[in-house]
DNA sequence: TACGCCATGTAACGGGTTACATGATTCA
DNA sequence: TGAATCATGTAACCCGTTACATGGCGTA
């Protein structure tokens, strides 16, 4: 899938590898991720199957950067990507919940203090939703005005993220209450 | 971390490779899922590292099963697991919203498409957190009445999943709503 | 008679992570 | 002087998926 995501963003503009990461790290992040040596990979492998192209440009004072670019089958391998739609619910993987499943052996005190742990990292990360999209989304808008639909769609799953932040912290602060409360204390 | 995934269950009482896939299919399998193949690999691999053993049971007019239960030291290393807590926020990967995130280009109706058949996937899954608890959980809890604290961890994880639905629903509803009205018509 | 459930596995492949390796420039 | 940013890559490994393989019993 990270193909096709490196696909999606050179739909934009050509960008480098490490580019690229910077706009998965600042727009997709919270539902698609990668490691830059896993796009530098990924990079090679859509070169040789021939989706996207590539050449070296040489800065001053700058390491030299390897510039990719869609070709037009490039192109083509992401629209019928988009046109094929999704027919099943996404099965993610959770960690936290799995881990606090299996916890009730750990101890009322370690649940509280893994939830508060998870409650503070989650406060903390949800200004990243409330204040302004961030400076490659604005950048690519400004330069290419044409992308108001796109603007309309990144907006609406950046507000999933709004959401979904809203209600890991309201579950988190309630099952915080919840175990308080209701949790038998450690005999 | 499949391994402590069929370790926790474990914990609970003895089962064999088929019986765990029914668990995790009826209570993790919104935030951790498994296939049997793996399954088995994996209990494979358990047992050479010491921390599950087996004995195989004949039974009559069904297949022989193979019983796993934890050992001294599997019992141990998952509560090593459970004694560390996750400092850092899940970073899941949603192929439903990576995918919107790119389809402006797809087009106004392929987009609503998608978003209803999203819909009708989360309306029609929802009266899994709304019903009863699975049988296995029930059987379990009937059978060991000690587990008390266990089924409040079990319950505060399945709520997460009853409002994680109930988010997706009121998203997908107000985001189709906010397209229908604001997505330029394709040209 | 055909489908679903019970029951266990192997083999090939794919996607992703971690660790390793290099090195200049800029800013605090 | 040390940390962050820019910039690109390779190799080993691990976890998980898909496909393949087998076969009896119960039930609609």
């Amino acid at each position: 899938m990270l193909k096709y995501v490196l696909l999606g963003f050179l739909n934009y503009q050509p960008l480098t590898g490490y580019d690229l990461e910077l706009h998965i790290r600042n727009s997709t992040t919270h539902f698609w991720h990668a490691r830059l040596s896993q796009i530098y990979m990924t990079l090679k492998e859509l070169e040789t199957e021939g989706l996207v192209r590539s050449e070296v440009e040489a800065q001053a004072k700058r390491p030299d950067r390897r510039v990719y670019s869609l070709t037009d089958a490039g192109r083509a391998a992401f629209f019928d990507w988009l046109a094929v739609p999704l027919t099943e619910r996404s099965q993610a993987k959770e960690p936290l919940l799995l881990k606090l499943f299996f916890s009730a052996g750990a101890g009322k005190q370690a649940i509280l203090k893994q939830l508060r742990i998870q409650l503070d990292l989650h406060i903390r990360h949800q200004k990243v939703y409330e204040g302004d999209i961030p400076d490659v989304a604005a950048d690519l808008l400004n330069n290419h005005p044409q992308l108001q639909a796109d603007a309309l769609m990144w907006s609406a799953v950046r507000d999933f993220g709004a959401r979904y932040e809203r209600l890991y912290i309201a579950w988190l602060e309630d099952t915080i209450r919840k175990i308080e409360q209701d949790f038998p204390e450690t005999s």
